[in-house]
DNA sequence: GAGCAGGTGAACACTCATGTTCACAACGGT
DNA sequence: ACCGTTGTGAACATGAGTGTTCACCTGCTC
């Protein structure tokens, strides 16, 4: 039960950030009493949600083999399921004040970066900072989850846009105008 | 000097959305008392703060000629130019919920949407809808203005960065494996 | 039935952002 | 020198969120 618990925290405080810990009671179902004594002060709350998320994309990228060539696919295809569990991480404000969450937010991107980096020699643009290319699967994901919220985008489509839109951009296949 | 007071605000409001008037008004070297004569409520702030990016852009929305090919081109690259002011707009929580606000934005998008439904004849995907690349452009647009904030990028590179990366996507010329 | 763990609402004190007012200082125009 | 404007700090009341405690209820095991 408290794991229904962390995911009602973590769409309360997505759609509305000042959100009251009141709030967030309210829309589990339960006491502010009893979400206090499961997490004493609203840090730990916020910190607990995030390493909650941490936690889900871990156990997905376990599941993705790093070495394979489309594991950037099948990486991405995963996160967009996960849905607000994993925005939290990259929207909630002040979450980089947490030292203990930026080294773990910084971990989860090194194998990404890596992979990247790998791909740079075959399938990915040699012209873009690995960085970047990194930054842009994570708005392609964004952008995904927040028509999907918005009840624009089907979740099953979703995946097949980020991927091609981020891969192979929104030009039309002729127009091959790079400056 | 009001202007400068604009401005501050925009960047404090974006760094910490939960930043109190207090903050703001140090941050702008200037009283809280004055900053309440200016903007007798919090809401005042931030609607003035929203308005006034959104004069920013209808003011360089008039200098493109969006009857123009190269309109989107010209677009990206002026609203990349303008950073934070505009970015506070896409990012701000719960600015949507100003039902004036939400006109202006819309309004915003509309000309915009209806240049991108009209390159879907010539230069841009036909088989995405003209929303989805509307937000991949945002998104593009968000990328770029947090990279040179964090200083990883040239605030002169961020155009070529955005355009390239939207409409090529980020894999090599030479992959094309269209799904 | 006794005991216990877990959940609940009520109540309290405390902090802090906020809205508001007021008296005072600086400055420019007349 | 006078006065309106503009900005300033200090002070106050208010309300909301928060942390904390307590008495009470429920369901379970022994």
């Amino acid at each position: 039960m408290s794991v229904h618990l962390l995911q009602t925290a973590t769409s309360v405080l997505l759609k509305d950030p000042t959100a009251s810990l009141g709030d967030v009671a309210r829309a589990a179902g339960v006491g502010r009493t009893t979400l206090h004594k499961r997490f004493p002060t609203r840090a730990a709350l916020v910190r607990a949600v995030a390493n909650d998320a941490l936690d889900l994309i871990d156990s997905v990228s376990c599941q993705v083999d790093f070495d394979r060539d489309d594991a950037i696919e099948d990486l991405i295809t995963r996160l967009v399921a996960l849905g607000p569990r994993v925005e939290f991480l990259l929207r909630f404000p002040g979450l980089e004040r947490d030292a203990e969450l930026r080294t773990r937010i910084e971990a989860m991107d090194e194998p990404v970066l890596d992979l990247i980096t790998r791909l740079q020699g075959t399938k990915l643009r040699r012209d873009l900072p690995a960085w970047w290319i990194l930054h842009t699967l994570y708005a392609g994901l964004f952008n995904a989850w927040e028509a999907i919220s918005y009840g624009r985008l089907a979740p099953l489509d979703a995946p097949r846009f980020v991927l091609t839109t981020v891969f192979e951009g929104v030009a039309s296949a002729g127009a091959t105008d790079r400056t």
